[in-house]
DNA sequence: TGCAACTTTGCACCGTGTGTAATATTGCGT
DNA sequence: ACGCAATATTACACACGGTGCAAAGTTGCA
């Protein structure tokens, strides 16, 4: 496999340093070609830029990108495999924590925040690259529509036992809250704890739609 | 060009019947490609049908289907060229028409849904498409969020003058509320006016944003 | 060392979408 | 009715994204 174009890439290693030889290389490979697509999009625009460019970048073939990636959009925003811990929620479908469906909802979209499917540097660096190609911005919002089903089922679990209303719009708003809380955050210069900007965002949308 | 395959489709006229030969054909053809798309896709699936089973049906080459979409899910949905009447955009980027924020947004969302691109029993076999296919649905909000920098645009004319807050979540949020609006439209039938829905969005918006 | 499990790779293939230049159709002035 | 200009359709060639498949290469493990 000689010689990577990109040293700077495998060595962060978010890896499970302590796992298999096998999966070290795995995840090293997939920050190389996340790294790659972030480099060349950033100089060459998103367009520019094949899948063959990247893969030439990191030296593997073509074919082996779309092991590790539907799309090469996937590979700019570095989607992943999606996660929120099943403790947090089962608690939010059974009513909880707090029995406020607002308030239950911060602590869902606390936890999304929380478990960024990498590291903070390569999620600033999708978004400073989202924001010169709006189509990216779709793609996030696109991918939070894909695991739409996973909180309609949640918000589903929790309306049967709690009897709240409004349920359709739970899912949109969530992926919203998200969505916006990221771009604050990017925007503010992607320092810090994202979630910090989520009460601003909730705060105005409240005005927003507030007392007419 | 002899014999169409439809000949359900150019019969509708929306077209201005007053106008040229050349633009009322344009019209046509271009509603006989979303009827036959529409009907290829319900009873195939979006991703089984291909642009030259569309094209084959209507009797067009495939070349020419791109001299009328972008994209095969913007035939599906029928999208078209942008339109918000420039009086309603004038009057909401001075400050009005009431001088409420929240309030002045529901007139522009109004406008949009009151100027669909095309009939609404068009709209309405989309939006039974889109139910069965969630690529659609994202799709839909691809196509706001391409008009996203217009909206942008309208709110920065308005900020300018009322100095309220919160500009960088109005564009979303007119997003969220027009296609909430469609899609509770269609889920209650698609029958009558879509505005009707809107209060409703906006008011369980407002209450599961409401007191934390 | 050697076998099983897994990954990478090459190859052939389909569909979307674009540029270009030739051909057909329509609008219109005469 | 004729012919020219404007516009639309078409064929062709091509680049890219993405998938299926089977061969070749690696790693894990006994």
């Amino acid at each position: 496999m000689q010689a990577e174009t990109a040293p700077t890439a495998a060595a962060h290693a978010t890896a499970p340093s302590g796992a298999g030889l096998r999966e070290r290389k795995k995840v090293a490979r997939r920050e190389a070609l996340i790294d790659a697509t972030h480099r060349l999009v950033a100089e060459r625009g998103l367009d520019a830029v094949t899948i063959d460019a990247i893969c030439a970048e990191v030296g593997v073939s073509p074919r082996t990108f779309f092991n590790y990636f539907e799309t090469k959009d996937d590979a700019v925003l570095g989607i992943g495999p999606w996660s929120l811990d099943p403790a947090v929620a089962d608690t939010f479908a059974a009513g909880g924590p707090t029995g406020n469906l607002s308030a239950d909802l911060l602590v869902v979209v606390t936890e999304l925040l929380d478990k960024p499917a990498f590291g903070k540097e390569r999620i600033a660096a999708a978004f400073e690259l989202a924001r010169q190609e709006p189509r990216l911005l779709v793609r996030h919002l696109t991918w939070m529509e894909q695991h739409r089903h996973d909180i309609d089922a949640l918000v589903t679990r929790r309306l049967a036992v709690t009897g709240e209303t409004g349920g359709d719009l739970v899912g949109m708003l969530l992926m919203v809250l998200t969505h916006m809380t990221y771009v604050r955050w990017e925007a503010a210069g992607g320092t810090g704890d994202a979630r910090a900007h989520l009460p601003d965002v909730v705060g105005d949308l409240r005005s927003l739609l507030g007392a007419p």
